[in-house]
RNA sequence: GGUGGGCUUCCCGAGCGGUCAAAGGGGGCAGACUGUAAAUCUGCUGCGGUAGCUUCGGUGGUUCGAAUCCACCGCCCACCA
């Protein structure tokens, strides 16, 4: 048994677990950051571990593309070649099938692709997912899925989501190295029926963890927490739950209360590369506009990051204004210490037993 | 002192009689962003809510009509004395 659940939320289905890999535990709910190309975005893994991430996340696609994995295998593995010594979560490319559509095409063991780097062509299936990330090594590999776009007909959805099942069956029986860990991934849009027949159907196929991916992608807020309701009590409790590309501070707050412990989300990350930062109540703070030219007090006076420990919003403002990489540095640092401090709040108020009052006060 | 070139909206810069409130950059401002084709992308950028009004160094003039043509004035740059 990876997962372990040390306790349960009382008044919601918010539960507090540890995870185990190769590389460490993860002390869960926990937030990823994303890694894409090998790097979590303006930081280092000093960094990374100054902000305490447990894990970040890797992708099959992008990686596959550029080193290649002959590079990463003689290197030693992802963890050797980007520095990185605690856990790494790898996608399978199956988001790539949707945000990078205009480019690929599909067939029944796979999609073609075409590269948008520079146009070449290759083929990336259950089996060729698979086989990258063991030479990724990384410790929890994603299965092949098709990530539905929305909006979405039942005409459809039934036809991405038969594609996924067969997939997801596909890369099931795909040999991993040893300690690696394979999560299943539920779709079936926005679709009741099929939300549930596809959690059943993964949960049919053991996997060591399952996450819910398909949301996040254009539906109404309260379509994915319908979602979420329908799916994650039946899927099986003594597993992690991962909720795929999720999301805001708030949402990771309602997610968490019906019963998901894994996030990852290029929010924080991105929004700090625009400007924005995130306060610990969940709203963002455009700190690259005009008025904060000459406010000489930091994005928050109560965080504890770097960022804020040292520096003004006029500096930062200053720094993104004139296009110093700094200034990015700063905000990331910034967006993924709020991130990853939200979470600390969360575990604990899990482990006191005060997790419906630290929801309700947060999404007020 | 002479000859030639120039002065355009915040900046650079196109424009060479009507379709010009004026191309294109830059800068500025605002917005978007959810398993990252993203240090990206989109929109706005003379005033006014509209009708319209005020701009192209200055002042006059030619013309139905001028940023565009003419005269004078001012300033800048070259080269020649």
């Amino acid at each position: 048994m990876s997962y372990k659940v040390l306790k349960t939320c009382p008044d919601t289905r918010a539960r507090l677990g540890i995870l185990q890999t190769p590389h460490g535990e993860i002390r869960t709910p926990v937030f990823m950051p994303v890694g894409t190309r090998g790097s979590v975005k303006a930081m280092s893994p000093a960094e990374l571990h100054e902000l305490d991430a447990d894990i970040i996340l890797g992708n099959t696609y992008h990686l596959f593309l550029r080193p290649g994995t002959d590079i990463v295998t003689k290197a030693g593995g992802l963890h050797e070649f980007i520095g990185w010594d605690r856990p790494i979560l790898t996608d399978s490319g199956g988001y790539q099938v949707f945000s990078l559509s205009k480019l690929n095409k599909f067939e029944k063991d796979g999609v073609r692709f075409q590269s948008h780097i520079d146009g070449s062509r290759f083929f990336l299936g259950p089996k060729e997912s698979i086989a990258i990330q063991r030479a990724l090594n990384s410790d929890i590999v994603m299965a092949f899925d098709d990530c539905t776009p929305y909006p979405c007909t039942k005409e459809q959805a039934v036809i991405s989501l038969e594609r996924t099942s067969r997939w997801e069956a596909a890369s099931r029986e795909q040999p991993l190295n040893p300690g690696q860990q394979m999560f299943g991934i539920v779709q079936g849009s926005t679709f009741k029926d099929f939300r549930q027949q596809s959690a059943a159907e993964l949960s049919q196929l053991d996997f060591e963890g399952y996450a819910i991916g398909g949301l996040s992608v254009g539906e109404p807020e309260e379509a994915m927490f319908e979602c979420l309701d329908w799916v994650v009590p039946i899927l099986p409790d003594s597993k992690p739950h991962y909720l795929m590309g999720v999301g805001t501070p708030k949402q990771i707050v309602e997610a968490v209360a019906r019963g998901v412990d894994m996030f990852d989300c290029v929010i924080p990350t991105r929004l700090a590369r625009h400007g924005s930062a995130f306060l610990a109540n969940g709203d963002t703070m455009p700190v690259k506009a005009a008025k904060y030219r000459d406010d000489f007090t930091p994005i928050d006076e109560e965080c504890g990051c770097y960022a804020c420990q040292n520096f003004t919003k006029a500096y930062i403002r200053h720094l993104l204004n004139v296009g110093e990489i700094l200034g990015l540095r700063l905000l990331t640092i910034h967006n993924l210490y709020t991130y990853l401090n939200l979470m600390r709040q969360i575990r604990q108020a899990i482990a006191d037993g005060t997790f419906a009052e630290f929801r309700t006060r947060y999404t007020a």
